[in-house]
DNA sequence: GATGAATGAGTTTTCATTCAT
DNA sequence: GATGAATGAAAACTCATTCAT
């Protein structure tokens, strides 16, 4: 009985935590949201709180500041994200060219598919104060070392022909950023089609020219 | 004395149109930098008033309101830009692949070299409001015509392959789109060397496959 | 059983009341401490439940709002303060002279030992709200009476000399009140000196003049 | 007439000076009054405002915060008032005695009479943040030295007795901070006795004590 | 008893805009 | 033409207070 109360105990306690902790993603969920549809500056904690249904002094009990949120929501959206296709380029076998391919699919549709507005986040860092741009920095750093690491192994296979690695991530990742703005308003078969070509576009990069 | 008091007056008012014209061009340029480097939100008219030592006041003197001094500024900075690119695609003989080499280099050495924070007007365009970012669209389609033309006749020539038009015509800007920031805090023969390799890597995106 | 039950159970209670007594100290304590310190508006409800390590809402479980909470720091300071001095002025033999010097000293002895910063409550009673401001000028009140009580006396005897009770009174509170601030930062010694210096300086107030 | 003219233009900024400093004053000697009257956390900036009839935005076209507002006010003054008690101090002829009594009484006279209120700015410095109570400090110390010089004088010279000039300054000080508080509501006459009362008083603690 | 969560009113601060001169 | 002054609406942030559990 005692050490029945004594898990009642755990058991409430970590019940309260995982309560608040759907909370804070709830919060964060919708901060992201925001903050990829319209930007930092665009986006107050008014307009996070009336999608949230609570009050703005609501956030502050969770969040000290604007600054702190948009840090947070960064960091999980960008969290699942990175861990996603780190898992897939990690399991995958084949050539270097399939798993490309597949990296650069997969990436585009977490981008569409789910977060439809983070793009915000990879383009114009500038606009962000110093400290979520610090975190977006190394989010966008996280990324580059997926896709890095493959067209590195493709190169040193002699399967892809590159300019510079350095530039071909540079390309793939702008092209990649906008693909929300691009396939905004298609519906899923005409947006599925859209990705499969920006794919094949994309991969052009890496690929080996034509003797001529 | 009359006629000289005529001519005068004709004169000075010539001469004070031109003041003006200056005037308002020292604004224009001033504004683009700024919205260029921080984006729309985060620039406020005391900054741009700061930064031309005048005071905000004056700034309504000459624009209306933040929008038409934004709209002004992408106009400007757009109409040299694109008549420039335009000349460019005119005047220029040889095959498709040389003058769209030609027209991705001196796309970017214009961004880099003299609108150095112009291309994030491109990035996050629903940032702005609505005004200006209908003038931006704008801008954006003349400029992708320009490339639009040269690559549809490099396809129907056979020189060029490619995926689609449309996607290769977005990766190309979103990568063109990025070069200012990937060449900030380059020297010059740094930078020229990196807008060499980016010219030459997005000239993949239409290059013929490999035959394997 | 019953009866041990019973026995049990008024135990419980009892100790119960002496812990909620207890933690009511702790809480009148701290607050005190912090009111002193910086003052009725610059303190928040946060500040007093971090020092305590209790949450905010339980310190409304204690007291009915910030109000009260400020009131029932000042009485529990000042009731046990109080008694301290009316003790030594009516146990206390010898002359007036010697009575209110060791008075003087003992306030300021318990001012600086015990409620480092207690005597900012005397200081600007008018940032304070109406209710704890009553409070504090009722506690003022007693503080004057023992001490305007040895005056009268001295002045009777013949002992003391003064321009006027009153202003004699007031210029002793004003001085004594700052003594925690001129002894903040001394060690033990230094501040036993600092503080006779003082008890000497202010006994000065109701020394008969020299014949010149 | 040119001359007239640059004349006229000279005039015309110098008297757009003059208002904007008038303007100034108004501001500071509202705020000062203000936060005399009740502290600096018990001051919004819509009182202030509301008090010179003009919205909070106005002030910060003159201030860029409320501390800058803050310290402006104290400093203002202060500028004036430690300028009289020194010109007081320094014209004066007499003995030490009497010129220490003039300047007490001035001193005094000035709190009541105009800035009632600014005895706050002197008490419990630790309510202010740390830019305004810097500047507190320094005008406490500028007030010091006037008293301290004449103090010391009339020690060197065998007129003051003191058992520290250090302590005597402190209770003198403490005392005459006070001042506004305990003449507040007197009339004019009863305010003239008080003060002299007081000054009477706090010159016991220079007196040389009766031989007994 | 105690806590975490939420609220709403109030405070500081920013800024586009207006206007008299 | 140009400026200094003023405004008002909105944003970030704080905090005493309430309440369900």
């Amino acid at each position: 009985m005692n050490s029945q109360a004594g898990v009642d105990g755990a058991a409430s306690i970590s019940r309260v935590q995982r309560k608040r902790g759907r909370r804070i993603q709830e919060i964060l969920t919708t901060a992201a949201e925001l903050f990829g549809e319209r930007g930092y500056d665009a986006v107050s904690l008014d307009d996070v709180a009336e999608r949230l249904d609570v009050t703005k002094g609501s956030l502050y009990y969770y969040f000290a500041s604007k600054d702190e949120l948009a840090v947070a929501a960064i960091e999980t959206l960008g969290a699942n994200w990175t861990a996603r296709l780190e898992r897939l380029a990690d399991t995958q076998g084949g050539s270097a060219c399939d798993r490309l391919r597949a990296l650069i699919r997969e990436h585009m549709a977490i981008a569409v598919g789910e977060y439809p507005a983070a793009l915000r986040l990879f383009l114009a860092p500038s606009t962000w104060p110093d400290d979520p741009r610090a975190r977006i920095k190394e989010l966008r750093r996280r990324h580059d070392r997926v896709f890095r690491g493959i067209v590195e192994e493709g190169v040193a296979a002699g399967e892809f022909t590159v300019t510079t690695v350095e530039t071909t991530l540079q390309c793939m990742h702008a092209a990649m950023a906008q693909a929300p703005l691009w396939t905004a308003g298609l519906d899923v078969p005409e947006c599925d089609e859209c990705l499969d070509e920006l794919t094949h576009t994309l991969m052009k990069l890496v690929a080996s020219p034509a003797e001529n």
